[in-house]
Parts: structure tokens; C-alpha cells; sequence
DNA sequence: TCCATTTAGTTTATCATTAAACTATTTAGT
DNA sequence: ACTAAATAGTTTAATGATAAACTAAATGGA
């Protein structure tokens, strides 16, 4: 069996995969005005994206964040009137949650504040070579979801 | 100008980007015993692999922390004597950080155990794939590092 | 029907991280 | 030599995340 101190490729990989999120976090949000975190950020993006209605736990799921980090966001979003949360009328233990008007504004603006970062970067990397990375990052991204339902 | 609600491409890159550090950096972690963390293994691999002696700011530098988050890190290492940390002779101001047999061991025994999370993977992409996708994430990498430090 | 199990959401304790303020030391320009 | 600026490291306050314990409601098998 290969050590990994001979072959760090995967080693390698997720490496520069941890870089890259960190760098590109950190630029994006400074980018975003009134304080507004990714983590806020990316469940504003996924309504505005998906539309609809879900609940905490689907959010939870989808954006793979615990059901209390999730709780946390929600009640951030919630105290600035950026989603609105109700009991769901089918079960009682769940809710369901929904973008408001202001909720879709601060994520447009938030959308167009990150432009100029975002097209420095795309001046560096042509759409196509972005293009051709993304089948493999959504497999491996798709195999660790599995895997870690499975252990 | 291309709005990105149009032409998420970057947006997309970003995501699956996060989403693969999250899940990578999760199984990763569960791997490890002792509580160890990322950022403490982190550390020792760094060492383990470049060998020498750091000053704390050289490692917050080269693993894309704080100096903040070292200070940390470092406090917690030096606590389960995993690195010695001395006063630079050379400047007062610095401090030398090495890696002590202990720690060394137990970044081994942190590679040995992550193997076989290592390993399912590995079967699930082929190096040469992995190996293709490298050169574009370091460039990316790059950019940003130095994106960062221009603004 | 009843009860054990599962599921949704919250809360708590612990910890990592950042930004910014602060101390101490070194470096560099005059 | 002096002083201003830069640098190394620590500390603090705020935030976000996790895991685990907890409450409440739904589900499903006997």
C-alpha cells in the first residue's frame, strides 16, 4: 500500500482545494456590505436560485451546515427581515422558511458587489479551463456527500 | 458586463470548491484520534514535510491563518509538547518553532489513519484525473494569494 | 391503541477564526 | 544617534461552527 508521504496527490488536492475556499471566502465577503456573512449569504443565494419554500433542516442539508448552525443563520436572516419563517401547517415540529422582498434585494446587490472581484478573477482564467475542472469537483464533491452518509 | 446570475460560472467554481473543503475536511478530521484538529495537523505536517524550524508568522503565512489563529494553534501544540517553541536568538522579537518527536509521531500516526479514507477516494478517481486538475486549482491559488495582499 | 423510534428544531459547551488594538523590538531614513 | 515606520507576537471581542443533550411532534410496528 502506498504511504502518503510518497504520494500526497489527494493530499495535494484537498489542499489546495482548503486554499482556494479560504482565499475566495475571504475576498468575497469582504466585497459584501452591512456586514453580511457567506454563510448568510449562500442561503439567501440558494432561495434566490431555487425559489420556493423550505425547511431549516433542507437548508441544513443542502448547504451542509448542522441543523444548529442553520438554527443560528436563520434567526441572523430573521432579526433583518431577510427570510421569513412561519410554522409549517403540516407538521408540527417543522418549519418553513421563505426569501423576503428584502431578503432577494440584499442578495442582488450582494450578487452585483462581488462582480469586479469575480471578474478580475475571470480575467485570469479563461471560461473554458474554469469549464473543463467543474465535472471533476462536482464528482468528488458528489462522492464525499455519499461517503459520508455511508460511514 | 455579464451579470452573474446569468454566468455563475465562478459562483459555481467557488461553491463546489467549499462544499469539497467542508465535506474533505470533515472525514479527514474524524479520521484522527486524540481530537486532533485540521489546523494542529495542519502544522505538524508542514513540518514533517519541510523539516527546519518556523517562526509562528512564517507558519501563519504559509497556512493561510491570522497570526491570531497561530498564536493559538501554536499555545495548543506546545500544550501536548507536538512542537518546542524557543525565542529567536537572533531577534527579539521572534520565535522558533520546531517539531518534537512526539509531534512527529503523531502526524504519522494522523497520515496512517486517514489512509483509508484516503484510499476510497483514490479508487473513486484516478490520478490522472486528480493530477489534470491540479495545476489550474494552484494557479488559482496563486492568484488569489496575490489578489489578496494587492487590495 | 400504545409505545419505541425517528425526526425537526433549539440550546449549550467548546473551539477556531478573524479583525483590530496593543506591546515590544528591529529597521531605515535623516 | 534618533526617531518613525515596520514587524513579531499576544490579546480581546465578535462570530460562526460542531457535537451532543434536550424538547416536542410524528411515525410505525405490536
Amino acid at each position: 500500500m502506498a504511504k502518503y508521504e510518497d504520494d500526497p496527490l489527494l493530499f495535494n488536492f484537498f489542499n489546495e482545494i482548503g486554499i482556494i475556499n479560504q482565499l475566495s471566502q475571504n475576498i468575497l465577503e469582504r466585497a459584501f456590505s452591512n456586514g453580511l456573512k457567506m454563510s448568510h449569504f449562500v442561503v439567501l443565494n440558494h432561495f434566490a436560485r431555487l425559489g420556493g419554500s423550505r425547511s431549516p433542516q433542507d437548508l441544513a442539508r443542502a448547504l451542509q451546515v448542522t441543523k444548529g448552525a442553520m438554527t443560528n443563520t436563520l434567526k441572523r436572516l430573521e432579526a433583518k427581515s431577510l427570510v421569513d419563517i412561519q410554522p409549517d401547517p403540516d407538521d408540527g415540529r417543522a418549519k418553513r422558511v421563505t426569501l423576503t422582498d428584502a431578503g432577494l434585494q440584499v442578495r442582488n446587490d450582494a450578487i452585483a458587489a462581488i462582480g469586479p472581484a469575480l471578474d478580475n478573477v475571470g480575467k485570469q482564467f479563461t471560461q473554458r479551463r474554469l469549464k473543463e475542472a467543474l465535472p471533476l469537483l462536482r464528482e468528488v464533491r458528489a462522492y464525499l456527500d455519499k461517503a459520508r452518509d455511508l460511514e
